[in-house]
DNA sequence: CTGAAAGCGCTTACAG
DNA sequence: CTGAAAGCGCTTACAG
């Protein structure tokens, strides 16, 4: 404490308000019957004392903490800056704290996260990625709420929310295919999300089209790798006739390189993003590209703790919030 | 719990050892001397019952939570989500815990978050945007450290960690005269901090060319806007030479309008960008803009609450971390 | 180097 | 509708 003022506890507003702690516990959780009258004189002395009660010591005698652990990958620029942010938001308004992290792709960073947010008691989990089967197990046999957010997995740990990338990667192909394009070329990072997507339009795509699409690893789908992965593309004989990229930014970065490069877009190369970041309607030419609806998925999260919190059976214990493909201008 | 298994105690780690739990808080917490021996015991016993200690019920006694509440606006695709990233990754490997707020400019917000994490007890708030009356005086009360971010303020309420605004403004007026631009137009939201840096550009504008710089306020300044602010410029009579903008997506939104409209960059109209996100020097034409250092910021918040953990004193409780002015091809 | 005891600030049965 | 008591899981002097 900078200065001597202690913070008022509330065994300082009970006396102040002349009731035990326990009947201030009650009006401020609205737990249990407060008399009218005499909840009005705990707020007095609440107001008074300006008393914030600990919420941590709280916890302790509730075992619940109304903490919620976000895990996201690290990826500046994607569409997961909007999951994080509509998450965040929607977790803030429903009275739960967030406490986030920001991993790489990397197992052992995931860990510690995980490690230090069980530390700290959090009630739920929020994943984004695949999960390594070592810490699947250990968030199992915790007894926490674990969300898995964007893939659906076959088996989810507890809970999946949004979107099956198998079915999206087949529709995908369909697109591409029925607007005519035969050369497709899909760029996106190495990881198993992206990786289901890309084998499902692989799969259509061998059914529609009788060759296979040509497949460019990236470390991250982002605008700033567009310069290298336009080269690529250039030198590529054949040269694809459409790029189907992992982030919107990304398809920006390549958009905006074949312009520069003088390919006009669509005509001589076509290019769909993912995500419908704000980038993708005001660009121009505008983005084809993929909403994820990432509002959807942080409402569903939250009402799923909701749930959990009131001891609600989840009927489902996969949800899908869907995803569509927009056809704009670029493809 | 979903199944019967209980988490282990300090207690069930003190008996499996066969010591007390005294003796396992301080192994674990490296405050006093463990003999060897009876240290890996301890190890072997925590190991054993996967032991994770409540950093919670820990606080409660020693008065530290290790939480750290970040408060950022909510400004998807702006460099706040760097930054945010910067320092939450920073306090992480700090052994800290991130509580990440998104409030959009409005003080009601703040405020509720700002009490949110006072209810959780964080040790230290790292703000971004001017703080209002109200709140600067709750928070000097409270004892917590507070890092006031991004712009530094000539009475921090604890410590500020930042850059000078007037100091850029200033900068960016010099470095647009020199450059031969006579009708600048800037481009930023309608907030105190960028306003700053207006007022400085200005009256640095007024010395130098003895004109008056064009303002556009906006709600935010974001690619999406780029199109109706491109619009009013067009619109201008005269037309501005070089339009400073308040993000690199703006930038880039207006550098695209103006392209597809015909304009040559920076010949007819030069743009400045402000970040220095990774979209400025991949652009084509690369984005002058100015370079705002996020990193830099988050390891100097982390050396701030190490010292403050440590008790020890700081010197300066104003940090300049600085900024540049990177010249490109736009401008 | 280690332990017994007290206490951090709440909430939760239990009793009335 | 309200209170007294116990206890959540740790850490911190204090004593040895």
């Amino acid at each position: 404490m900078k200065n001597g003022r202690q913070r008022a506890r509330i065994a300082d507003v009970a006396k102040l308000a002349k009731v035990s702690p326990a009947t201030v516990s009650r009006y401020i959780n609205k737990s249990g019957f407060v008399a009218r009258a005499t909840g009005e004189r705990v707020k007095k002395a609440i107001d008074k004392l300006d008393f914030v009660p600990d919420l941590a010591a709280g916890s302790l005698t509730s075992r619940r903490t109304r903490l919620v652990a976000v895990l996201t990958p690290r990826l500046a620029g994607s569409f997961f800056n909007t999951f994080v942010e509509e998450l965040v938001l929607a977790l803030t308004d429903a009275g739960y704290t967030a406490i986030t992290y920001f991993i790489e792709i990397d197992d052992k960073q995931m860990e510690s996260s995980i490690q230090t947010a069980l530390a700290r008691r959090a009630d739920a989990f929020v994943l984004t990625g695949p999960v390594p089967e070592g810490i699947k197990k250990r968030l199992g046999t915790e007894g926490v709420t674990v969300i898995e957010s964007w893939n659906i997995p076959d088996e989810p740990i507890d809970i999946a929310i949004g979107m099956d990338n198998t079915a999206l990667g087949a529709e995908l192909a369909e697109f591409v295919h029925t607007r005519g394009y035969r050369r497709p070329l899909l760029i996106d990072a190495a990881g198993k999300r992206p990786g289901l997507r890309q084998l499902a339009f692989a799969e259509r795509w061998k059914e529609l089209a009788e060759t296979e699409p040509t497949f460019l690893k990236v470390d991250r789908p982002r605008f700033i790798h567009a310069r290298a992965q336009f080269r690529a593309l250039r030198d590529m004989d054949p040269r694809p006739d459409v790029v189907l990229c992992g982030s919107d930014g990304l398809a920006q970065g390549i958009a905006i390189e074949a312009m520069h490069a003088g390919l006009a877009i669509p005509d001589q190369l076509a290019v769909i993003g993912f995500g419908d970041s704000e980038i993708a309607a005001n660009m121009r030419p505008s983005l084809t590209t993929v909403s994820i609806k990432a509002e959807e998925i942080g409402r569903a999260v939250v009402e799923v703790l909701q749930k959990r919190l009131d001891q609600e059976e989840i009927a489902e214990n996969k949800i899908d919030v869907g995803y569509s493909i927009l056809a704009r201008e670029s493809a």
